[in-house]
DNA sequence: CTGAAAGCGCTAACAC
DNA sequence: GTGTTAGCGCTTTCAG
């Protein structure tokens, strides 16, 4: 009926320091937590034990006995994503200072992966953080709709707290900052590795500032594969919008990315920036600083974004939050770099 | 005696569903696991009773009655290096392939933290990724030397598995590019940010080429905190370096990161890239693709180094590698870009 | 202030 | 094949 004897590179548990120091367990147990207080006499004898032996305390069975653990579950979008990378790190920097450590998932092809989802429910991490991420499958939302808490940061969904930058006023700023140059043909050019919702947002921030300008909105998509432009679903050719009598003299990029490739793009076409064509970016990656980038853009404060993120969520299982999700929303500005310059005469 | 009843949101355990489909746990156990062959009726019961509950396993209790868990840690460099985030990437994916879960921690100020490698140890990861750290401390190196399987990814040391690049052959392959094209007065730029013995071995055989071609190696190391370049740990002025009568005409990096800021300060010195100056990198980050940046560099095969390391690390956990560290290199080649060009005549 | 004892959810002998 | 049982290492009442 006994096992066999587990092998000899077995660690120390509990119960080897409890014996080396003459105690019983759960006074080791109230030492290493210090939780009630214990004679200093004993202290003394349990730390020595603990050094002696080089004990280190199991928390999967701390956690398996205390039913929650301390660990978080981020879905990170594609972390060869600047944005996503930066706030990956941002996040496990915030979460360990909180006591928690991170298992991330990658989304795959941008799609929250399912798999994924239930690895991390069998973890029983105490709760997802969903960054960035392009789409969900209903499948993958009712795996894990309230059955643990659940933050969006810079996405949105309706059944989860939300953080995120005000996507809206962001948009406006960086619209109203072209229109100030004298720009008039402003085109929105949508990156689809930007979350529905933010990209929804940050449309309706441009549209807001055009039409209130009495300009005409325009708003185009870009494809990935075949790589390609879209308007209304119609393929649209690069030249035909960036070069000739109608051209358009400012983009407006959902994200910095997809303003970068507009810069790429343009310096094929031969077209100077800023001096033909005005770009502002949205997010502020690292990259967007390179003097050789210099892009114009929206910052995200990634920092504020990940700290906000992991307080809510830290909030949320402590039970301080009202039952109904909450919104939270960190204000954007913009940072004018060299990718703008006003409007030249004809 | 008897604690308090648990709180009503709890999951279904194993007994729950062993209940309702009225067979034993380890029937259940059994199936779930689709260890011992159990008989199709029973099996079908218990997926039944699985599926009415919607029952997921608990991995921390399996794991914890294992004795082993199938998480790996991983040290990460600073994740807002596109590298690194790459390589986090590719690392997490290729664990999840082989049914493991990776748990990141970031290094503080590019030193391996002792607290998270504690942390790491708490969890009894089943081995530690360390992913193009900068430095160690020997408390560090203690902490964990011989304690568990170790593999050191783009970075080396004596006490674990070593998968890397072969950054000697690398940095020959780079050296001798540029000397094909007419260049003679080549100089090294270390970035400090790049792992000790890769940095040492790069430098060996860009100084193995030179010597070879006569030709005088030059080996700076750029300075973060006050941003400077240090020869000896002498200051040097950029402008000395790269402007006037002996300056240098093509400059070999450590790292694709510091080349982007070799880009950055010739752009502001008026230098053009390549006619004046010729520049290498090292590791292929997606940036160097840009069409701004389109910089000539080794390529660090991120994907195939990730792999290599989670296969080296599961063998090592499976004891199917021999008793002595192991050292596996995956082959490096140059991929020439815009940032390269003959020698213009004087 | 300390110790005894009852589990947390699961696996793995072993007996039937 | 299936059920019984003894833990994995820890926390947490509750008695003393």
């Amino acid at each position: 009926m006994k096992r066999k004897p587990l092998e000899p590179t077995r660690l120390p548990t509990i119960v080897d320091v409890a014996r080396l120091a003459g105690v019983s367990k759960s006074t080791v147990s109230n030492v290493i937590r210090d939780a009630a207080c214990v004679a200093p006499a004993m202290r003394a004898r349990v730390t020595n034990a603990v050094a002696a032996l080089n004990y280190r305390p199991n928390v999967l069975a701390r956690q398996l006995v205390q039913q929650r653990t301390k660990i978080f579950g981020a879905v990170a979008g594609d972390l060869a994503n600047p944005f996503h990378a930066e706030m990956a790190k941002q996040i496990e920097q915030h979460a360990a200072a909180k006591g928690y450590r991170v298992m991330f998932v990658n989304t795959h092809a941008d799609e929250v992966d399912e798999a994924s989802l239930e690895q991390l429910l069998e973890y029983r991490v105490a709760g997802i953080l969903f960054l960035a991420h392009a789409g969900m499958s209903e499948r993958a939302r009712l795996l894990v709709s309230g059955k643990l808490p659940v933050v969006f940061v810079t996405c949105s969904a309706d059944w989860g707290d939300v953080v995120s930058g005000d996507d809206h006023r962001g948009a406006e700023v960086a619209t109203r900052h072209l229109i100030s140059l004298g720009h008039r043909r402003i085109a929105y050019f949508a990156d689809p590795i930007v979350e529905d919702a933010a990209d929804r947002a940050r449309r309706a921030g441009y549209r807001a500032v055009m039409e209130e300008a009495d300009l005409q909105p325009n708003v185009y998509r870009w494809r990935r594969s075949p790589p390609g432009l879209l308007r209304n679903n119609r393929e649209v050719s690069p030249e035909s919008l960036l070069l000739g009598e109608r051209r358009v003299t400012a983009i407006f990029s959902s994200n910095d990315l997809g303003a970068i490739e507009i810069l790429d793009c343009a310096d094929r076409l031969g077209i100077r920036i800023p001096e033909d064509l005005s770009v502002v970016g949205f997010d502020d990656i690292l990259l967007a600083r390179l003097a050789r980038i210099n892009l114009t853009t929206v910052v995200q404060p990634q920092h504020a974004l990940a700290e906000l993120a992991i307080d809510t969520l830290s909030a949320r299982i402590a039970g301080s939050l009202p039952t109904t999700p909450v919104r939270r929303t960190v204000e954007l500005h913009l940072v004018v770099r060299g990718s703008t310059a006003p409007r030249s005469p004809e």
